[in-house]
DNA sequence: ACACTGCCCTGCGAGC
DNA sequence: TGCTCGCAGGGCAGTG
């Protein structure tokens, strides 16, 4: 399920491909609601003719820039995929739309479950994007003081705080489990619970899973591959994401446990990561 | 303003 | 063997 480093990943790969491509047509194939609510029609007469002068990466979001500064915005939810292909090939398995350039190329985009969108947004409405989402957990925007500044207003679980993409804008379920692990805080501790150490913590997990899963081009869990078709290889290095319940913790070996935090699976070790009573003696409400 | 729940969707694996 | 069922989860609407 693609998250900052996943999508960082498709958006590396296909900058190569598609910066100074001329858009001739969109093309549906069985899903007209992956344009969120526009019709066909309505899309093709405003980026027919624009040329693609970028591709950059926000939060979870593909960020494909035109040559009239409007953009085409692509989420790939859990299981999308961008791959930029010759005309002629044939239609992937699960594609829901292509974007054909004046060159003998087009960009498609399958996705097996139809959660993610491709929608075109006028300066406007990238603004408002931009607006809504927090920042980036790789930035040097994304400062410790300032972690510990929000999370102090949120009384919300941590787990649920870290998701929220109108705080830390990237961030997902793999990558919160891991970090958490790593940083030892248990995933329901309320967020103004922790203690200033303990949110430095979490903020060094943060960014070390991350940048370590960007430099091994994401995670594949049940199905990422780039636009090149490559898996990630994050995937191994994973300590406790989707092994609650099943396996032992790689540090004490204590049996790892799996709840549901935030409507999301949760894996964390018991005793690496103390319940929020267990942790009331360092902050805990 | 914030927290929480349910919904969308399909493939896959477990269980019978 | 073949079926049913539960699960996976990001973002958003609706509710409290």
């Amino acid at each position: 399920m693609p998250e900052l480093p996943e999508v960082e990943t498709v958006v590396r790969s296909l900058r190569g491909h598609i910066i100074g491509e001329e858009i001739r047509a969109l093309r549906l194939t069985d899903f007209p609601g992956v344009l969120g609510g526009e019709s066909l029609e309505q899309v093709n007469a405003r980026v027919a003719g624009r040329t693609i002068r970028g591709i950059r990466r926000r939060a979870k979001y593909v960020v494909i820039e035109l040559d009239d500064d409007t953009a085409l915005v692509v989420h790939l939810r859990m299981t999308g995929r961008l791959s930029a292909v010759a005309s002629g090939a044939p239609v992937q398995r699960h594609e829901r739309l292509a974007i054909a350039f004046q060159s003998d190329r087009e960009l498609r985009f399958s996705d097996q479950r139809k959660f993610g969108r491709v929608v075109h947004l006028h300066p406007v409405d990238l603004d408002a994007l931009e607006q809504r989402l927090g920042r980036e957990p790789l930035s040097p925007e994304f400062t410790p003081e300032w972690l510990l500044e929000r999370l102090a207003r949120r009384p919300g679980k941590i787990k649920a705080v870290l998701l929220d993409q109108g705080l830390i804008g990237g961030l997902g379920n793999i990558y919160v489990d891991e970090a958490l692990y790593l940083a030892g805080i248990h995933p329901e501790r309320s967020a103004n619970s922790l203690a200033p150490a303990e949110v430095a913590a979490v903020y060094q997990a943060v960014r070390e899973v991350l940048q370590a899963a960007v430099q091994n081009r994401g995670t594949t869990f049940s199905s990422f591959e780039d636009p090149e078709g490559n898996p990630g290889r994050y995937g191994a290095r994973l300590l406790v994401y989707g092994r609650g319940g099943k396996d032992a913790c790689p540090r004490c070996g204590t049996p790892l446990a799996r709840t549901v935090v935030a409507g999301r699976g949760t894996s964390f070790c018991p005793a690496c990561q103390p319940p929020p009573e267990a942790a009331s003696g360092r902050g805990e409400a």
